[in-house]
DNA sequence: CATAATCTTGACCAAAAAGTAATGATTTGT
DNA sequence: ACAAATCATTACTTTTTGGTCAAGATTATG
């Protein structure tokens, strides 16, 4: 269970023009320069973000990109959801070894937790908007786990 | 961020040999059968697994493998790290764009939602054992829902 | 001891994800 | 109108992950 790159890649992107004043944008390059990634990559992900109705972009010199909308009604699980390419919804389709469909087809034991842990993952998202990402690091980590009630409470753990 | 096919197919196996009874064991081909996958592919699983000392094997014939130690010793979050091969520690080592490390080297907004994530997720798994996945979806179902204590509580999401 | 059943291991092949390149379209400014 | 800057789109290459194969090692049994 991990965040994928372009899972990462493109939500540090849209971060990034999250930080920006009223009115301003960024080219492709400046964003590739700003997270260190190349600009044909920036591209790419700045493309599916545009389709995804996330930014807004306008071409030309004096171009960029910029939020479609403002970066506290922007959350995180929606975007997730674009860059991932809607993941849950295909669990039982997408693993069914060497077979057309799974053999646990009806009834299966793992399904619920599979589906359980997206749940979690998803209700931890949707808490979470492109704004409250804004800021230093600790900042961030304050604002994370307040919201999502953690403070730390994982229990120690059987070895 | 999604499950990967050794994480699903891993742990699937796991269940099986969860379900014997004391002192029966399956041989790779049933395990294969009982899960739709290829041979191959459950002899590579159970290698890793093995090594990682989840389950004891025994060769010839009359082998097989079996867990090494009681199911409802067994936590989930043990067994998809192996599966995993420890994501959570490797984060800001492995997204780095195009260069050896990373720009926000230091101070990231991102990494403590990236890593709460992880936290949240080691957390759920934490509470699961392998034993309370044998059971029909219904039943296993149910006792996720308890034990993570989600009750059905995602809130309605701004479209 | 020979044979058949089984796990073990490393090399190999295939599919998916990630990343790059190249060409085309649009806009601004002169 | 033209040139420069910029986004848009598709095809291609590389890397990673997933999966297969084949040869070897071990064990039970007749």
């Amino acid at each position: 269970m991990k965040i994928s790159a372009q899972e990462e890649y493109g939500l540090r992107c849209l971060v990034q023009l999250a930080n920006l004043a009223d009115g301003e944008s960024l080219t492709l390059p400046q964003i590739a320069e700003r997270e260190g990634i190349s600009t044909a990559n920036a591209g790419k992900l700045m493309w599916l973000l545009n389709k995804a109705g996330f930014v807004h972009s306008t071409r030309g010199t004096k171009g960029g990109y910029f939020l479609a909308r403002p970066a506290d009604d922007i959350y995180l699980n929606e975007i997730i959801k674009v860059l991932d390419e809607d993941v849950l919804s295909a669990h039982c389709v997408s693993y069914t070894g060497v077979r057309d469909s799974c053999v646990h087809n009806g009834d299966c034991g793992i399904r619920p937790v599979i589906v359980g842990l997206h749940e979690i993952v998803e209700n931890a998202l949707s808490r979470l908007t492109l704004a409250s990402l804004v800021g230093n690091e600790k900042s961030v980590d304050a604002m994370f786990h307040q919201i999502q009630g953690i403070h730390r409470t994982i229990e120690p753990q059987r070895v």
